[in-house]
DNA sequence: CCTACTTTGTGCGGTGTCCCAACAAACAGG
DNA sequence: CCTGTTTGTTGGGACACCGCACAAAGTAGG
């Protein structure tokens, strides 16, 4: 284990943002010494470089350093129903590449999505090293259950996929020097939530809503998976025993009452243009705001019911978790201003500790980039855990004392 | 930070039990000298002892080392409304020393109340020193709301106390020499359930139930807290919006459908002897146990419906976390049997995942030792965390080589 | 019984990381 | 200009761990 100090000292970068060497040492408890050294070798890799001067008041001023991203890029990708995506951050969290697919995989073969999948990989990997990047590793979200000791998609039903090994399966098609791995999609989109450092979002509860309705639960800044990885399955928990009949078989799902449909039931007839198949969720999304806007009593209704349903379902998650903020993403962000009231409402309602413990009611900026970004993240914290993991710069004096 | 490695030796022989040096080493990816080494100092603070041969067929035997609890205990403390008790565990696990003492904390003044504990956490501390062992720390459960960051009982429902930093006054009447620090009581008897090492109690969900409903979550071996500290608190998620009115001022709450009071109801008439108020718990679970056992139809209907709601409570929070176990504990445990089917129905019924993910319904054995066991236990971390806090042996040789 | 082989535990020298102390550099204030 | 303060660097030393060699203690097979 090659200087865990090592790690320390970048991850701090990361979490509080460019500081002197000085400050790393009393922060961190080292020596400035110590500090010194550590930053100079980080600087060797290319993970960090220098950052104008941070005035103190009395005294010299210390040199900031900070996150340099040059080097490296993690890769973050996503097969969902309607497209797969991929992404590519440096450690600074900078996009270097970014691509999207619309594709229908229920009218495609398992296999093919899967190619299609490996050539965005392929284009992006092409992107990074075109700019004179590495990358460090892959992660890829699916929407589904994910049996994380077997690497394994037990069960996509939205996907309608069973049992398919997608870790390996794309590792065969790319043939990557790095390693490739698979993660929940709800999981990955909490985990591009949790912003390092932030301690209003170390613990926090990401409810993702499309057709189905997903999330996660980061705690102390990681990512709770659960005994097997099942975790963050909040859409099937049944808040409305004698309610609809939920695409799972069961009855009363938290999304038969929450997901879109259920929104969209309530707000339209069929003949509405709402409803038109060919209407795009931003579209259809943009059409509600703008009703609501206009005080359409049936629209503002179905959406004081909606926000009903999702503050009894979070106040319920908010007594078990006492999250610092519920992080509303997917197709709830962009009605988010419409819906925060009722929420609201039932959180302070419904929640045993004082001021719903202090929960916060938020909605994600990310749109549908979640999910890649997050396993972008989940890719680069290799490097953050092990800095000498990355590959040495080469424009670098190697063994040279400065 | 003196040595990391030999906090990881320490963890390891608590989690797997004796082994030889040259195991210590394989698995924790040290050599062999180093691994020796580091027992060697961790014999010198008295924190392990040779524990017989370890043979493997081939080649020469190892000497097995284990935990030596001889020199360092941590005392758990719980302040309850019908009691107050404390107990001292040693690094193996082993009691030391046990007090319990009978109150009635609504019909005493907060200091009466805390004066009494003192004076039990005194009398363990006399213990402990009397059996040649160092105190290292004492943490106190409460039940109620504890803000954590200020170390303040905000609000106990039961006890009735409100804003009372137990923390700070039980150092004052103590003036110990270690750290005194509290905790929510339902969260350190989850915490006992969590026994370290085994993978099958490191992702659990503790249910912990008495006239309240408590809790806790352990996920990954550490106890999932929240943001201020208030997770857990699994009795007041609303769960039947149109049934009766909860302590707390809401209606529905879990509680109201499975906290013992429910039980109660159901199962029997206001002048049935099961109601009397002077009969101890334990005398009424034993009824109740008999009744079902001859095949009281009431009693058993009761039984059921008190499962089903568990497990309708159950399978949301599965649903939200895929624990490896629910552990019931409290009541529940004493009529486990009975509870047991309509459990697991309701479960796998309402889990997503294949076989309720995997999640598997036990009964905790700690009985009402659950909450101070656990406190004595986040108490010992403190060793296992930095084994050279503990005080040396005073009979070892000094800087001797052997 | 004796030999070959395997595995364990313990020395010893070397390396790398970090602490401590000292010092030059850079700035503020009088 | 001089003093006080803070920063960054340098060199010496402590300590933990690795790699290696070696004695100790067993098994397997003749």
């Amino acid at each position: 284990m090659p200087s865990a100090n090592l790690a320390l000292v970048l991850r701090q970068l990361r979490d509080g943002g460019p500081r002197s060497r000085a400050r790393l040492a009393t922060e961190l408890g080292l020596t400035r010494s110590a500090a010194s050294a550590l930053v100079g070798e980080l600087e060797d890799l290319g993970l960090v470089r220098a950052a104008g001067v941070e005035r103190g008041g009395l005294g010299r001023p210390g040199t900031a350093v900070e996150l340099d991203g040059g080097s490296v890029c993690g890769i973050g990708a996503e097969v969902n129903v309607n497209h797969v995506a991929t992404i590519a951050l440096d450690l600074a969290g900078n996009v270097v590449a970014e691509h999207r697919l619309a594709l229908d995989a229920n009218r495609l073969a398992v296999a093919e999505v899967l190619d299609r999948l490996a050539e965005l990989v392929r284009r992006t990997e092409a992107d990074v090293r075109a700019a004179g990047r590495e990358v460090v590793g892959c992660v890829v979200g699916v929407a589904g259950l994910l049996d994380r000791t077997h690497e394994l998609l037990t069960v996509g039903p939205n996907l309608r996929w069973t049992d398919v090994p997608v870790g390996a399966e794309l590792r065969g098609r790319l043939g990557a020097a790095y390693p490739v791995r698979i993660e929940n999609e709800s999981n990955l989109a909490a985990i591009a939530e949790a912003t390092p450092g932030d301690p209003g979002r170390q613990d926090i509860l990401v409810i993702f809503g499309e057709v189905g309705m997903g999330g996660g639960i980061v705690a102390g800044g990681r990512l709770l998976r659960g005994h097997q990885g099942y975790a963050g399955e909040f859409g099937h928990m049944i808040v409305d025993p004698g309610g609809r009949r939920c695409g799972c078989g069961r009855v009363g799902c938290w999304e038969t009452v929450a997901g879109l449909r259920a929104l969209l039931d309530a707000a339209a007839d069929p003949d509405d243009p709402l409803r038109d198949p060919d209407l795009a969720l931003d579209d259809r999304l943009a059409e509600i705001n703008r009703r609501a806007d206009l005080g359409d009593a049936r629209t503002l209704a179905a959406l004081d019911q909606l926000g009903n349903w999702i503050g009894m379902g979070a106040a319920m998650l908010t007594n078990a978790l006492n999250p610092a903020a519920i992080v509303l993403s997917g197709y709830y962000a962009a009605i988010g201003r419409h819906l925060r009231p009722s929420i609201e409402d039932h959180l302070l309602a419904g929640v045993l500790a004082p001021h719903a413990g202090g929960t916060r009611v938020e909605f994600s900026t990310l749109g549908f980039t979640a999910a890649v970004r997050g396993g972008a993240t989940v890719a680069l914290d290799a490097v953050f855990d092990d800095p000498t993991a990355a590959p040495a710069r080469t424009d670098a004096l190697t063994g040279g004392t400065r």
